[in-house]
DNA sequence: TAACATAACTGAATACTATTCAAATATTTG
DNA sequence: CAAATATTTGAATAGTATTCAGTTATGTTA
């Protein structure tokens, strides 16, 4: 047992995929070249960002999702961005949005259970400069990265 | 000009790629065929769901993104998977949670502009059943499905 | 509108990669 | 501990991406 898996699963939420040209190119009934050619196109303008997978994430273990809505302190208010930046860092945050209305800044978040977002929010979330936070606990995801689940 | 780009995007924005065995297998440090083996395993037991592409949204027109807040009326608050998967069914809606709080349901949308929105929120957010919304306006992407952008 | 330049498309040849298979090794179960 | 099951692996094969050169379409300039 190499325990393949785990490593499997960090290269694959970022990447390491490649678009099925031949297949796409039956689909839509064109040259496979032409696929190609259009596809290469997209990727040298920085159209298509990455390749990558979508889970079945509770079966991976990362079943507790939440979004999280941050308030900025008053030091912190003019550059949510840095403070993004940072958490963007973290594997376990999927996505960071600076937003307007009463919250600066919106994570997605997931994590094994309740233990380990105690532990995320304790450690990484309340940084310097986060004032205050709200957790949206999803309780049933039925889309999720455009795929439905 | 066959206009390939869009249909592309619509493919890969589900699915339509594969997994690059060799060149994990590489980064590994592990023979192909017990990457091939892991991942069809992952595969078969559901724990992978698609593989699919990651876009410059701003690039590709649907640079306007915003977190939904849904407010269910009383006749539907005990059923919210109902609304929930008829609100999956559309394209520009990426994900779909139903959650604890003040709130039932959280989208994640994207569109073109401020119009295309305001057309999907009349047309198809606020329906049967859908009492009040309260928009979280994404002014900046910092990650998105795991991808730094 | 004609001449030119550039971008998009495509078939054939090639290089690369996934997949299959059979055998070896490791792990689990009774 | 024996038997069954799961995982790993190299070699052979099947399938796919990529390259290249030529063609067609589109856009630009005088």
């Amino acid at each position: 047992m190499k325990d393949i898996q785990p490593r499997l699963i960090e290269l694959f939420k970022k990447g390491h995929c490649t678009p099925q040209i031949s297949r796409i190119a039956k689909e839509l009934k064109e040259p496979s070249t032409t696929i190609h050619y259009n596809i290469k196109r997209m990727e040298e303008q920085g159209e298509i960002k990455a390749y990558k997978a979508v889970f079945d994430y509770k079966k991976i273990n990362e079943g507790f999702c939440t979004f999280v809505l941050i308030s900025l302190s008053p030091d912190e208010y003019g550059n949510p961005e840095k403070v993004g930046k940072e958490l963007s860092k973290h594997p376990e945050i999927e996505s960071v949005d600076i937003i307007t209305g009463d919250w600066e800044i919106v994570l997605k978040v997931r994590v094994k259970d309740q233990d380990e977002y105690y532990n995320l929010v304790k450690n990484v979330i309340s940084r310097k400069g986060v004032e205050k936070i709200k957790s949206l606990l999803s309780m049933k995801q039925l889309k999720t990265e455009f795929v439905e689940v």
